[in-house]
DNA sequence: TGAAAACTACGAATTTTTTCGTTGATTTCT
DNA sequence: AGAAATCAACGAAAAAATTCGTAGTTTTCA
């Protein structure tokens, strides 16, 4: 039975998400090696998170073979543009001007990717 | 027995905090009403979250009266950075370019508002 | 003053998320 | 072929988040 995919991603579908979308479709087993680079979980903790993410729409799986190959049923930019979006509203009443403070004083900023930001603000405002 | 505070607030917990954010120190009858603007809760559930959260160091509380009155324990601004920082490191891979890239294009920007973030960006650069 | 209303504390039920052991099937290796 | 390794399915346990009922206290007000 299909679940209905209620809220966000949680903790540990986000981790897993973030893995597929980093190398492409891969494996339970290659999803497990990936997550235990910090803190160890269970190969069958891994299989069985994957399953339900299918369940709720996450991810596809690819079952012809014995190995079965799962991938992000959502592509990351779509995701990441719901995350924020959902953080956006929730935390921020939605002001996208705070959320971007916000960005830039939670991490040191490269002069570099200052001008990168820049260059996007330039293109949004030619709309 | 105090809880530690593990995590990010939770979706519940968010909720709380947006509303003493937006209205100061509240009652539980205050937050409770505030919270059923939208979906109902009931009154003790809400009561229960925030005595949860009092142990969890998320909020303050006052009981001197006696309708205890309570408060964020972090301000708005802090809580924000923890919440943006987190997303970034999760979701984005540390990269605050694509996240405000996404914030801009998760919700439609005003030219006013795109002044201000430029604005913003000048004075990290004096930095 | 005494009943009704509003409040907190507490325990417990429910739901969701995360974890893992066992079973049976397929593949790999010898 | 036969043993060992690898895999998915499944059920269930454990942990975390959310919900609510009940009991007892304080306040309100008729």
């Amino acid at each position: 039975m299909a679940r209905s995919k209620t809220s966000r991603p949680t903790n540990r579908e986000l981790t897993i998400l973030r893995i597929l979308w980093d190398n492409g479709p891969c494996t339970v087993r290659q999803v497990n090696e990936a997550m235990n680079a910090d803190g160890s979980t269970g190969y069958t903790t891994t299989l069985k998170l994957m399953q339900i993410m299918t369940d709720k729409g996450l991810l596809r799986r690819d079952d012809s073979q014995f190995k079965h190959i799962f991938k992000p049923a959502l592509t990351e930019a779509k995701a990441q543009k719901q995350l924020v979006g959902d953080m956006l509203e929730r935390a921020f009443c939605g002001s996208a001007e705070k959320l971007v403070m916000r960005a830039l004083s939670a991490k040191k900023i490269s002069a570099r990717e200052l001008a990168s930001i820049r260059k996007m603000l330039d293109e949004f405002e030619g709309e």
